[in-house]
DNA sequence: ACATTGACCCGTT
DNA sequence: GAACGGGCCAATG
């Protein structure tokens, strides 16, 4: 859960920014993003600001994958491991096998 | 203020 | 190619 102290939420927003300029159809890597937010940034940080984001919010939180273009979401959520593949299923991108796409088709390449 | 954990990544065995 | 370990930052007890 996030709490409102003043360094969280800027890292926070920062990371929401970033996920909601992944465009429709694609696909971003969590080392993408961390990189995006500075250097230094690990990509842990994007998981435990991704995990805190309620499901209402509007951030395509289902577009950040882990590197190996899997779907990470570890065991414990493995309910949501569906959720994802059907939002990224209902944008045109289709899974190899449950839970893996292919990267080369799908990672989104940002231009900054 | 210390230790542990986490929707991860990378280099080395 | 699989398994292991170190590393970064933030949250929690």
């Amino acid at each position: 859960m996030p709490v409102n102290t003043s360094k969280t939420r800027n890292t926070f927003e920062k990371v929401y920014k970033i996920v909601n300029t992944i465009p429709y159809g694609k696909v971003a890597t969590y080392g993408q993003v961390a990189a995006l937010l500075g250097p230094g940034m690990p990509a842990r940080i994007i998981g435990y600001a991704l995990h805190a984001l309620p499901p209402e919010s509007s951030v395509p939180w289902h577009r950040v994958i882990n590197s190996r273009g899997h779907i990470s979401l570890t065991a414990a959520q493995n309910d949501n491991i569906s959720l994802q593949q059907l939002l990224l299923e209902n944008e045109g991108i289709k899974f190899i096998t449950d839970g893996v796409l292919d990267l080369m088709q799908y990672l989104w390449h940002p231009e900054n």
